[in-house]
DNA sequence: GCGCTAATATGATGGATACTCATTTATTCT
DNA sequence: AGAATAAATGAGTATCCATCATATTAGCGC
């Protein structure tokens, strides 16, 4: 095989891929923009910058094309939040780091969120969740376990219960950030934390800066513990 | 006025009141069963039998009338969630009825709220909430104001932060729940009220079996009223 | 009851858009 | 270079929302 004929291949299907990534980043932008009803095909070949019909050479159909749009934002948020989650800290605190990068994902991309719904709406399929959706969850799911390993956190805890409250609560969250048209607030992010508490096997004070702080209940026991040991010193007395 | 004329008059704005219930019952099946984008107006003039062009004297376009299912189905979910709330009881207990309805309101009709997150999209205006959601939200802060009034609830409760907690984690368990195609399931309304404890100043020890316990602020009271008297008395010697 | 007026209902029609397909253009292989 | 294959195009089609001129019905004074 010639050189040229070897680049000439790799061109092509770089070009290829080119298409597909200026497709998709167009329909991306559109959607984001003007909503899935107030983008037409023809707008995203127009920025795409190319024929109407080629889009179908990519893309089944609309729905599909969201569904590709969607599942990539999802993909990408993985990846940012595997960054944002440093696994060498307290499990506490990477679920504070994962919490903060989610919410400020949301609220920052909330029409993404929006078309999350939309694309996740086939009828006729059995409620399906979208594949990169299952990725991006399970990094939740990935730190809760490294918890339970450690020893940071019980074996007991309800593990997708938990991972319910947490990406619930945050999605709810933002909406109400939004509507209040509010930025980021971290005390959203302290107060979920500080709901998972009960669920922390803490063998440490710290974590958590500006976090009053930590098992309260392991410290309790130890408060009462002594104090019915005074008292009970007195009462011999 | 002859009792004919007044029934007369009477029939005529009860048949267009029956009218519109027509089309609001079956614009709301239509959309539950097909969806939006499979539901055509024509299908929905042809369910509530009039024709194509008269939806468009009770209903200015498809998105409106969309509004007004999604709408009416909040609003009979408040009328429920009323009933399924018994303030006489504990506000903990009070919570566990209005999650339970909830709930089980969301798994039954999940299609509606799938409707629910299309009507809200309004493309241009800035992410409104239907004021019938907001009624029915309000459902929750009524508890919740009961409970710092009879003093089952901690002032300094973050009011509107447990309220996102509560109904983003029911939303998302109803989500995980038919993806799995699971029934209703009790356990998920116990751990998410297990998460509001911290805020209880419980009185009596009672609710929530399982639970491995309670108010922490009632234990730190009797500690600090404890260490008080154990001070006074080393003073006094 | 009988016109007259206002209110209500209708469905054919226009305009817009998702998707198809016959044709054209580009690329690969010999 | 030329045949064969792959990719791209955009005019055409079917569908659907929304409108509006027309038709039907109801209200009401006489």
């Amino acid at each position: 095989m010639s050189a040229s004929s070897s680049h000439q291949k790799n061109t092509q299907r770089e070009r290829l891929e080119a298409r597909e990534q200026n497709i998709l980043k167009a329909a991306t932008e559109a959607f984001s923009a003007l909503g899935v009803d107030g983008t037409t095909m023809a707008e995203i070949a127009r920025r795409a910058d190319i024929a109407e019909g080629t889009l179908y050479l990519y893309h089944k159909n609309k729905q599909d094309l969201l569904a590709v749009v969607v599942q990539n934002f999802w993909a990408e948020l993985t990846k940012g939040a595997l960054i944002a989650v440093d696994v060498s800290l307290a499990v506490m605190t990477q679920l504070e780091q994962l919490a903060t990068y989610h919410l400020a994902a949301l609220i920052q991309q909330s029409d993404m969120v929006g078309l999350t719904y939309r694309a996740r709406l086939r009828h006729g399929e059995p409620e399906y969740q979208l594949p990169k959706i299952r990725e991006y969850v399970r990094v939740f799911d990935q730190i809760m376990e490294r918890g339970i390993n450690r020893k940071e956190l019980s074996e007991a805890i309800p593990l997708w219960q938990c991972r319910d409250v947490f990406y619930g609560a945050l999605e709810y969250s933002s909406r109400t950030l939004l509507l209040r048209e509010a930025e980021f607030d971290p005390s959203v992010v302290k107060q979920l934390l500080a709901m998972f508490q009960p669920y922390t096997i803490d063998q440490t004070p710290l974590i958590m800066a500006g976090q009053k702080d930590t098992s309260i209940s392991n410290r309790l026991e130890k408060i009462e513990s002594q104090l019915a040991k005074l008292l009970s010193d007195r009462e011999s007395n």
